[in-house]
DNA sequence: AATGAATGAGGATTCATTCAT
DNA sequence: TATGAATGAATCCTCATTCAT
């Protein structure tokens, strides 16, 4: 229904609405980028998007909520990444999924600029902090129902130790990101090292990569 | 009378300014551990410890290096601690190094609850979080030297390494103390074995505790 | 309703700016003249004006605008003043022209007592001294074109040469004003003939009143 | 008698002082050329001088005596320096007194560079400013009083008039100093054409060079 | 839905000067 | 005479948010 109206009149409430928050966010990601995330202020944000400060409480609730909402398209990008790199994944093993996951973050913070500056260092700002913390835990726990589902992982990965690997690994991409805007390599590939070397404490023989012979058989020692 | 008066009447005046600034910090700590590193201002400071604003700048060059000073005093203790800690160690393995050093910190937090406040959880503050970069820095240097000397690891575990495990545990205690004043001891358990995992990958076989034959042995079973 | 109210009932919003921008100016211009120029902060401003100070810099971007603002408002009633004097000359000779118009100044003077106080008294403050620099500046350039183009003067009285007159005219008038809030009119008249003569340097007869033959002349008597 | 001590015990009191005034005036010059004399605080004079703050207040009233004293030093040479030049005129008319005064001028602005900073272009501040006015009145009679005793001008040249060719004059050193530190020299040419013709106005002939036969005799008509 | 205008609350820092010693 | 320490008094400016329209 939202096709191009043929009437130029009424453009259609909704359709304006979402692009004037995107708008918004594109004139946020700029400043952002350019000067930090310290520099986003709502008159910043307003003179950069060309509406009045006023007009930003329309489509956010405060500053922080464009913040945020900056950073959600960015993570939502994040992770559909992370999705399909795992998805094309043809036999996982846990340090396959381990490394597709990283290199996956990689590849989004190259793309995108203003989520460097803002997920790995604006968290400087309360919002983002507690925003990390929470899309930690959220990805914690779906990376483990699949390494789970997968049978790569025993039960012994509780939800705790998957939030410590990815915590652990967030750490680690502030690091290599701190300075250098296309993050340090050798030290995404120590951190890949690391965080799989913890996880495979927890994992199955089949996430260890070793020949697990599906049918009946014993291990040949 | 120039002579440094031995009468206990006149309070050298070098020992006066020392005890203001105790008292200056003091009243920063209880700020910090009330309010957090966020409500730290200069009117605040200088109400808590009774003295005008203007007097805050005869000994610290601006509210920045208020906060930092509160830090590295514990920071101090806490560096002690460890050097003590490992100090103590009979027949050191990397493990046990470790361990002793993490514990180390895990005590001063406890006796410390405004370094928890300020080191842990103000990371928000921009001079905190470089203030924990190099301190971060100087822990890893400090470590591997007295590992390499003692022979628990080769030269494969590069300072950039050290450096990683420390960030590493660091961002362990911040997950650990981020709610609990007293810290999620399990969660310090899971830290210390994975960054004791990890460093164990550059570990001699002294370091890894392992009967190792000198030159002449006898020690062999 | 989008057409711009006829009724008189809703102020528009554009006029209810401007009023707030004088009611700001006067009150500026009542603090000048009571306490002179450094007495103008933000908060006197403010307090005189009835707003918040936070309100000045709705209407101004920072302090020194305010002030600029204020000898800006007298600058162009003084430069309509000149240009009235000027016009009104029926036979202009340079020194009618430098007449005429250090005695539009005067009497600007006279009515604007704020504009004493900041542009002759004030130049104490930076911002001001370069006003009058740029005033000094664009005058002389406005002047001197006129002079030209009216056969006054010679290609020989440069800008450079203007803008010394003007200056020197310019000190005349501090002088004149230093003290006396009417100015010292024998010092005016003295000024009035020093910059005469010097400019009368460059004049040509025509400037000078001479009998000028235009071509065919009746005019040798 | 201040021979150099022999005995290195008292150091003569007086003697001292001076020194230290020196020091402070010394290091006040610094800043000002360095700096501007907006920077003069009594903190970086202190700092600079190598002495606390609390002993500029042993030799001078306040802030604006250190200023005021440094532009004394330095207005002192310039007085001696113009009063050799003009004693050097052997038949001196106006032009030559005003060409040798503004020329010494020129000369000692050349070297003292904290006096351009400070007497020139710091007029911004408001002691400097009342110097200026002084030191001027004090200069054009001196000036006048010459000159009539010398029969170069009438008594028409009132102090009046002589402070006026005085202060423009010194309007006109501002403007050459204001932004080269040479100053720039046509502007000081010009400046002298303009004050001489000015003067000249109230010259006797011998002021104006011509031929004034001493004995009897009556001028050709 | 849009916005011009308004503002409460606060924030860091500077500086000249004065005492008590 | 010398000075370390203390401080009262200002100063400018920013910012997120909210109304009335």
């Amino acid at each position: 229904m939202p096709v191009t109206a043929p009437s130029a009149r009424r453009v259609p409430t909704q359709e304006r609405s979402r692009r004037r928050v995107a708008e918004i966010l594109d004139a946020a990601a700029r400043i952002v980028v350019d000067d930090g995330v310290e520099a986003l202020t709502t008159r910043e944000i307003a003179g950069a998007a060309g509406v009045p400060i006023a007009t930003l409480y329309q489509y956010f609730a405060d500053k922080e909520s464009v913040l945020i909402a900056l950073a959600q398209r960015d993570m939502d990008e994040m992770d559909a990444e992370v999705a399909e790199a795992i998805a094309e994944l043809e036999a996982p093993t846990l340090a396959a999924v381990v490394r597709a996951t990283m290199e996956a973050f990689v590849r989004v913070y190259h793309r995108r600029r203003s989520f460097v500056e803002i997920y790995l260092r604006g968290r400087t700002n309360v919002a983002v902090h507690r925003f990390g913390r929470e899309h930690n835990e959220r990805i914690a726990v779906s990376l483990r129902d699949y390494a789970l589902g997968a049978g790569l992982i025993g039960a012994e990965l509780t939800v705790e130790r998957a939030r410590l690997a990815v915590e652990v690994g967030d750490r680690i991409f502030q690091l290599a990101f701190e300075r250098l805007d296309e993050g340090d390599p050798d030290l995404v590939e120590e951190g890949i090292v690391l965080v799989t070397g913890y996880l495979e404490r927890y994992a199955t023989d089949q996430g260890l990569g070793r020949d697990v012979p599906r049918t009946s058989s014993k291990e040949n020692a």
